[in-house]
RNA sequence: GGCGAUAUAGCCAAGUGGUAAGGCACGAGUCUGCAAAACUCUGAUCCCCGGUUCGAAUCCGGGUGUCGCCUCCA
């Protein structure tokens, strides 16, 4: 079945075919590891995951990259102010090296937590300096850049046309905008792709223009050339990275090769929390591990992220995560009792549920709608093997990991008992024998003071932490 | 100020011309000593006004609200 992609650079969904034969080649904007990733940087990743998934589930192979900024994102994305990465290591009192490593294995650890598959190719900036360099010479020799007491510059006004993915207006300035635009400048969307190193700057590389370091957009076009060649199928982000990443990551391959570097772009929209956004004032940026310590595991977080179209903004509240949490309990479950059942259920049934799964995904990852196929096929009242089957089919798109689907439920249901609890539920046990529920609700109460929900079911007494 | 998006049941949200998917919550029922869990059932004519059409949540015009970007951020 044809898979339909929307294209930020053509605006409008387009049916998609590989440039070479049946490989898919795309890459992703990953981390700039100076800090915790958020659940908003999560929701991304979940996209370009699915994506992933979806692909490899039409029979696509992927050659995927995913760089890891360490070094060359300043403060400001159109690169003003201080490396990001010096300054969390001046702040931690660290070595950038230090806190690019701890942050890179934080980010990978919550990755893996959300099941989300790695792509093929890992690539770290402070690796491909050289190649850098050799991008940044190229674009120089073609006479799109310009040196300033600050580093090389690009020139956009060399371009045909700078602004191609978004609505920018190069010409009317930056009317009430809040950063001075630098004199040096010949025009005020110019940007850095090499900077010349402060004194005291600790990342730094030789290069024609002195100790320096590169700028940010620079990597992605480098390493994206050097491993999927100068042009290239499907390149994600953020919505963020229209304007401003991606933009100059196209002027750069124009200067260097005269070519935009990727077919398709793809952008994954903005987390909402509380209807707004997230920002650090607020106090409202969690991160993958504030979710869990409120009972919120990664995949239903992940869960959460499939009830919106990637292309909308999605609301997080708790009171919607939470309904995520028992949406994806509720799914484990009905896949185990499916996986039990021995009803029969017609064949045509099955490929139904299939196809229409199918036409969801496909279309460019319309998870909301897929999901809605999911759960008709989870409520359906027979049980049967077909069925759990079935979802596990379409795990390979979703990636909740229904397979251990048991382990997750036992996982939860596991608690550290104390003595004088499990005394408690002996009494109770005793008392509900002799069939005297006056002590036996008493005793209820007392563990519901003292912590502990006790439900009655027929394998026992169960208990739950409040 | 400029650019853009969106407005669907209590909440999160699909649907883009033929009479409203799904998840969670609420309520009712089955079950249970009771409660919980589980299972079943139950809810909206789609922000407002006008237009196009045999027919619109879906197209057009106007209004109102909300949100995002242009500044850090996926």
């Amino acid at each position: 079945m044809q898979v339909k992609l929307y294209n930020t650079l053509t605006k409008q969904k387009s049916d998609f075919v590989p440039l070479q034969g049946n490989e898919v080649r795309m890459y992703s904007c990953g981390p700039t590891v100076y800090s915790y990733a958020h659940i908003g940087n999560f929701r991304t990743y979940v996209f370009v995951d699915t994506l992933r998934r979806m692909l490899e589930y039409n029979g696509y192979t992927l050659k995927h990259v995913m760089n890891i900024t360490d070094v060359g994102h300043l403060e400001s994305d159109a690169d003003e102010g201080e490396d990001k990465m010096e300054k969390a290591a001046r702040k931690e009192n660290k070595d950038p090296y230090e806190i690019a490593k701890f942050y890179t294995e934080a980010f990978f650890k919550d990755m893996d937590s959300l099941h989300i598959e790695r792509p093929e190719i890992i690539a770290k900036a402070t690796d491909h300096i050289g190649e850098m360099l050799e991008f940044a010479k190229k674009i120089v020799e073609n006479g799109y850049g310009y040196e300033t007491s600050k580093g090389i510059y690009f020139d956009i006004s060399k371009l045909d046309k700078y602004p191609v993915l978004s609505n920018r207006n190069v010409e009317e300035q930056i009317a009430g905008a809040r950063v001075e635009v630098d004199p040096e400048k010949r025009n005020p969307y110019d940007f850095a792709i090499w900077i010349k190193a402060p004194e005291n700057h600790i990342m730094k590389w030789d290069s024609p223009w002195g100790l320096s370091y590169p700028g940010w957009h620079l990597e992605c076009s480098a390493m994206s050339q050097k491993y999927l060649g100068e042009v290239f199928d499907i390149h994600t982000g953020g919505v963020d990275h229209i304007p401003t990443h991606h933009e100059n990551e196209i002027a750069q391959s124009k200067g260097a090769c005269g070519k935009i570097p990727a077919k398709i772009w793809m952008h994954g929209e903005f987390l909402l929390v509380d209807g707004g956004k997230m920002s650090k004032s607020l106090g409202n940026v969690y991160t993958i591990t504030n979710l869990q310590e409120k009972g919120i595991e990664p995949l239903a977080y992940k869960l959460f992220c499939y009830t919106a179209h990637y292309r909308t903004k999605l609301n997080f509240t708790f009171e919607g995560a939470m309904a995520s949490q028992k949406a994806l309990n509720r799914l484990r479950e009905s896949f185990l009792k499916h996986q039990a059942g021995n009803e029969e259920i017609e064949d045509s049934k099955i490929a139904e549920y299939k196809e229409r799964f199918l036409t969801a995904i496909n279309d460019d990852l319309n998870m909301p709608l897929a999901m809605g196929v999911v759960w008709e096929a989870v409520r359906e009242e027979k049980k049967s093997p077909k069925i759990a089957e079935l979802l596990r089919d379409c795990d390979k798109v979703l990636g909740l990991d229904l397979a251990n689907a048991e382990r997750y439920l036992q996982a939860q249901t596991q608690i550290e008992i104390p003595e004088e609890i499990l005394e408690l539920l002996e009494k109770r046990k005793k008392a509900r024998e002799d069939k005297n529920w006056e002590l036996s609700d008493q005793l209820r109460d007392e563990l519901r003071e003292k912590g502990y929900i006790v439900k009655d079911t027929k394998e026992g007494m169960t208990l739950e932490k409040v």
